[in-house]
DNA sequence: ATAGATCTTGCGGGTTCCCGCAGGACGCCG
DNA sequence: CGGCGTCCTGCGGGAACCCGCAAGATCTAT
């Protein structure tokens, strides 16, 4: 078995090698990568099955790495191994997971135990392994009842990349008003009205909605660089179309 | 000598403490805490006047951490270790720096031997080390050639946050014209309109202005907590007096 | 199949935003 | 002192936004 480790902290990068060797004496080769570009060719090269993956880097960060990779070979099974529970980074995740994958998120907080364990878990077995506040949280913000359906959250996307209505309707094929109706919704669930003093109209609510997403952490740097570069992409399209 | 850390990261911490006691070696003791409020207490307790503070940190950050650690003893010597150079970091901490305290900004990426080197200029000769990224930042932030003065600073601010122009108006004692004037500034200096395609009108320069801050680091998580925790102060404030 | 819930769309109006124009206040300098 | 640049301020208008109202469209369930 051969491991790789994509991790720009060369402290943890030195943590997970020995961990790796610790909970799996069956390992004959752990490689490291120090950003996500690296790893990605490294994976590519040596046709890695088993990677343990960093979330947040500078430059390519492992949403976009992981979804490259497993776009070439869906059975790789990937730890996603992170700092943070984000809103944002856990829906980005699930959005990308082949059907089937194995995979695992556990945080960095972690103790050193649930960390082996996972490791034997999703590389021996080949079983999903979540961590408990993560899963807490995928089943809160995918359900319908509290959370944001991908609809909703399409179109926070939007306003947060400073799209007009008029845009945002033609981008996603509807009419101005039900643009609208969504973003009221919105308002509505990311508690806008409340969140600042009982004045009436003190308030932009298209911003406010923005920062409170931020606030918690349903938007993130990460998420909006992404957003960015699809935006960017679909601005060519539609000028050609044009 | 005494030496206190706050750091919430254990390797982190594990790998200071190591630092620091050869670097150090008069160093009699080394404290270590994993957040802002007990790194504070300790601070207090033990009248710290040497401490190594991590800025990102979950719950009460090391930003103001420092700013109430300095307000107590200005003399302390702060030492700043992160992970990031963001303009946002940056900014803060030169606005919460006592005249002619010693600290320093040294970025996690950097060599051990960096590391080393600035604890002794810091703490023994009582020195001020700024990585060099970050010196670079600082001046190209503070001049008032391209960078942001300190009321454009403010009013973006406040854009973030959703507040209207008017209210805007009312907390920085301007003109409803005044604050409209220098949102413009504020469009043209974060180049709202040359972020998306040519469409003109295709933009909503507010939220625009807003990510623009982001994606350029002007702003980030840790400063809108901030800012966001300012305004509820003032609203408070504002209620009374009215 | 019929009723009810949900989603979409159009219309209309009140409000805010964006900004050009122009007048006034203040400091600087020859 | 008279010009000149910079900032603050008011006015006005076109555009975008926010949202209530109401008529179709779609889907579900009994």
């Amino acid at each position: 078995m051969r491991v790789l480790i994509i991790e720009d902290d060369p402290l943890h990068r030195s943590f997970l090698q020995e961990a790796v060797r610790a909970a799996l004496p069956e390992c004959r080769e752990v490689l490291e990568a120090a950003n996500g570009v690296t790893g990605e060719e490294l994976a590519r090269s040596h046709g890695a099955e088993q990677i343990i993956l960093d979330l947040q880097m500078p430059g390519r960060n492992g949403i976009e790495a992981a979804r490259s990779i497993w776009r070439e070979r869906p059975e790789t099974r990937i730890l996603f191994w992170s700092n943070y529970s984000d809103e944002a980074y856990v829906r980005g995740v699930s959005r990308i997971v082949p059907d089937g994958a194995a995979y695992g998120y556990v945080l960095k907080s972690a103790a050193e135990e649930r960390l082996k364990l996972a490791l034997r878990s999703i590389f021996i077995e080949n079983q999903c392994v979540i961590d408990r506040e993560v899963r807490g949280l995928q089943q809160k913000s995918l359900g319908p009842n509290n959370g944001f359906s991908d609809t909703e959250y399409e179109i926070l996307v939007d306003v947060a990349l400073g799209l007009t209505d008029r845009i945002i309707a033609r981008r996603r094929n509807l009419s101005l008003r039900s643009v609208q109706n969504r973003l009221q919704q919105l308002y509505d669930k990311l508690e806008v009205y409340h969140s600042l003093g009982e004045e009436t109209g003190a308030i932009n609510l298209r911003t406010r909605a923005v920062t409170n997403a931020l606030l918690r952490k349903l938007l993130n740097y990460s998420a909006l660089e992404k957003a960015e570069a699809e935006l960017q992409e679909w601005l060519k399209q539609s000028a050609v179309d044009r």
